[in-house]
DNA sequence: TGAAACCTAACGACCGTTAAGTAGGTATAT
DNA sequence: ATATACCTACTTAACGGTCGTTAGGTTTCA
């Protein structure tokens, strides 16, 4: 599992409410629309507060980013070691992810419309990187299934990239209606992974037979 | 099917440079980023021309996604009358969708990134009311498949949204990447019909009991 | 003659950022 | 012991730049 650069978190008071209150009007305006005026009144501090504690904008963002997502990465890599088998995995995967966006919506929200939305300089490739790391997992998880010949229909990078379609947007979607918590439920979570693994048809069974899909080619 | 309101299409030559380049524009540096400076520099003209074509920033934007969405849109309401069953509803669709968006891969992109993206005032309203329009489309088909007995494990809302999460966001990812048309193929569109109704898993089939999806409560 | 298609030149508002200064605590040197 | 230096945590007040938009005038062609 790739390593996380060290980060410091938030140690002053004003500082943690610097990123709490950028974390949700990133969440509600985006990155771009959301400015550092209205930040710092947010707060209730001045404009140098902010950059006494970050170096930029961008600064401010990666922090927050960092602060909110780095822990549940490293748990979410240490469920997946501590399951076993594929489905169990996937499910674990899904149920963690689950719980880690409906425990504060606006953490998916902001990461999902930075990583998926229009691109920013600076911005959208520190969320590729972001991204990248939980693809990796799913990825790992999934070429595993096809080597226990658990998984049919196509190869790890391919499948991963659907199931994390299904995931993504899933939660992406479901994070913006009210009430996410009530959306974003184990129960969804687990009927996600039987779809994936069963589909929802009730013909005779075919193996599909996915093309492969290359990152950068 | 709802219909859609009837929008002037560009008569003009310069008008539809102008609505080209925006495309492009968009596409590349999103609805905020893109001003509407580096539109009429790309265009070559001036900056009232702009105004004198559009009443707005944001109704160039909306003529712009009129200009390129209606006709396929009413082509896919058309393609899935003339479709009989429901795996072959499905495909239609996301062959349609597909080879729509690797026509020309600047709209999935603008499309995805404003209605996906942070809020904006005016235009997201406006792009989850053209969403909705496809949403109901594949909503209709999958109760028709319900109704039929060609689907199981959830209601028609549910398996519309799984069905969308997988289509949208695939076309979002591809579409993002580099050769979209090389990878927005009808194979892969099979296959993903495929995944859908028959899942992916090599174990014992079970139904999938996805929990109700409802958009607003 | 008049409407369509375009121009120059500015408007006010907001943006991210910073220079320069200060209150108050704490460590250090005499 | 007390003066000095230094640090953290803040302040006021601007900087230069970009934004969407428009008032008002000019060309072109039917």
């Amino acid at each position: 599992m790739p390593t996380l650069q060290a980060v410091r978190p938030p140690t002053n008071d004003t500082e943690e409410r610097l990123l709490d209150k950028a974390l949700t009007l990133f969440a509600d305006k985006g990155y771009e629309a959301a400015s550092v005026r209205e930040i710092i009144e947010a707060t209730g501090v001045t404009r140098p507060v902010l950059y006494y504690y970050c170096s930029s904008k961008e600064d401010l963002f990666q922090r927050l980013v960092h602060w909110k997502h780095d822990a549940a990465y490293r748990e979410l890599g240490k469920i997946v070691n501590e399951t076993s088998g594929c489905a169990n995995r996937l499910r674990a995967i899904l149920r963690g992810s689950f719980t880690f966006c409906s425990a504060d919506p606006r953490v998916p929200r902001v990461m999902f419309q930075t990583t998926f939305g229009p691109h920013i300089p600076g911005i959208s490739e520190f969320m590729a990187e972001v991204g990248g790391l939980r693809f990796a997992i799913v990825q790992q998880v999934m070429q595993d299934g096809v080597d226990a010949g658990e998984l049919l229909g196509g190869d790890a990078p391919s499948l991963a990239l659907i199931f994390c379609c299904l995931m993504d947007q899933q939660i992406n979607v479901l994070s913006r209606l009210p009430h996410p918590k009530r959306r974003l439920t184990p129960e969804l979570a687990d009927s996600m992974v039987d779809v994936f693994l069963n589909g929802v048809g009730s013909g005779k069974r075919t193996v599909p037979k996915v093309p492969p899909f290359q990152g950068n080619s």
